[in-house]
DNA sequence: TATGAATGAGAGTTCATTCAT
DNA sequence: GATGAATGAACTCTCATTCAT
């Protein structure tokens, strides 16, 4: 790929992640495009589908996800990933939506399987330190994380109203 | 309004439920008019708006939360309330959505208020009965409510994990 | 014709002379029904098509007219029924839209005819006084009457715009 | 712009100055579009409203006869640009309501302003040689000028009754 | 006869996608 | 490779007209 390519994709992803991040999936192609400084077409040559640029803005976000979470650990890695996570999703709503979105027209299963790994890690790791009990499982950190970040999304919460909430689903993953 | 009216009108409610539970709120008027069996005319002559229209199955679903939420009660009346919430969310795209959505566009201010009050009676009565922390305010149950029906119904959940999950969240709220 | 119904085809009447100046010849059936105080299935009674109401206004309309004319007479007898219908013209928009689409699709042949003769009386006897020329004849008189009518409705004139319109065609007829 | 696109523009006006024509401002878009040989997405690129379309047409018609008034002149300039004027508003049926309309949903400020400085500089013109009445100011000529479009229009004049009204108000122009 | 709910063709407009330049 | 004009199906909404009540 030349090196304009290059760039070109990667200022369309940009662009594209602003543009659903403000109007969700339903913003246009042309909206993403005009952003990225491009015309149409160089949009629909990096990704045939307006799905496949929705795929791989996912992609791009969880790979940053996932290297987030490798860089926590500790007895208190897992809370503050999740902490981390929830107060960016307001931001994110195509992540989040995209996120959920996984397993029905996406196919991610790689990058999600990494988030997965990553968030294992951090489970163990807490575990092992004592800070979440060890009944606890990897499928509902998954699902609590996904629930939250959409709960984040949507409602429009504040710093307060994140904070209570998360409060609470952390002394249900306590021993 | 004519009886003949009046049943249309709750066909195309129930035709609407159904087209935005699968297809979510992008499901077209037409097809609703078409499982509805009436034309496009009749569904606009009841809801001059497509807006109105998802209002109406918002308010509709609304009022059956809140009518099987006033019939619970007692210590695990909150949990036995959640727990049925999460389970019907899977199957309604739209009121979940909309759920979130409520605020933005549409304006359902008493309804979603009075699933409001009932969840803050059933809160009431667990604090009473020693069932939920008396720490544990209105706000955050709403936000894991909504949070959790989001979750669920992105999530594909069995009903294991839908257990498994709940009862973290459970377990976080109790004294 | 059952009393009822002749009072329900007055009030249709009057209901669409209202809503068509007020909307045009593109105000809705729907419209005129409601402030006839009617169903619409009385208005489509009474006027099985929309061209048929419009048809119908029309004729009323000419008919005051022709009844206005009727009543003038003498030397300035023709000037002045020209500045009476000028003046009017503003505030019926359907009148005039309708009497220049007279042969289009309405076949309104008796009461133009009526209209047209009336005209001629007057003109006749503007002749006889010496207030307008004997070279001047009856279509072009009727081709004036019709500008400027059109005029005064779309151009939205004020009195002395008229006025001085109105003196340009004035000297024109005189002898 | 490219070259094809310039084509499909001028092909699109052409065509929405027929269809409009012969169906006034209510002939569809589509039908434009089918004329033109474009398809409807087409047609919305290049103007992205209805009104924007017909705003498009008024504005090169206008300026054609805006080009033409400025190519007349002398003593009977003012007489041969209304002459002309008048004898092709029968076939332009959007023109000329548009011309009316003018000031409501349209915005034109310019053309029209340009329309009627043209007009003006005849006018001026006609009275400096003595064949228009000094007496005459400019808002009647223009308002003589829409009306007998208008009439011209829909009165569906031939050729003979055209020339006899307008020498009624040829002479009433006269000093 | 009156009512007003139902009809359905059609209008304006949007947008993912294609393809000539 | 990039451009951006063209495509056309799909969508929401309107309204003259019909017909069961």
């Amino acid at each position: 790929m030349r090196a304009d390519a290059q760039r070109n994709r990667a200022r369309i992803l940009d662009a594209a992640e602003t543009v659903f991040a403000e109007l969700g999936p339903g913003g246009s192609t042309e909206e993403v495009a005009r952003r990225a400084g491009v015309a149409v077409g160089t949009v629909f040559r990096h990704f045939p589908t307006k799905d496949d640029l929705l795929a791989a803005i996912m992609k791009r976000l969880l790979a940053r996800l996932v290297a987030e979470a490798g860089e926590l650990g500790g007895p208190d890695g897992l809370v503050r990933f999740l902490t981390s996570l929830v107060a960016q999703a307001a931001g994110k709503r195509s992540v989040v939506e995209l996120l959920a979105r996984s397993g029905i027209g996406l196919s991610l299963p790689d990058v999600v399987g990494n988030l997965r790994d990553a968030v294992a890690a951090l489970l163990s790791q807490a575990q092992e330190a004592g800070t979440v009990s060890r009944e606890v499982r990897l499928p509902e950190v998954m699902a609590l994380l996904v629930s939250l970040c959409q709960g984040a999304l949507h409602g429009g919460w504040d710093e307060q109203l994140r904070d209570r909430t998360l409060a609470v689903v952390f002394k249900g993953l306590e021993p």
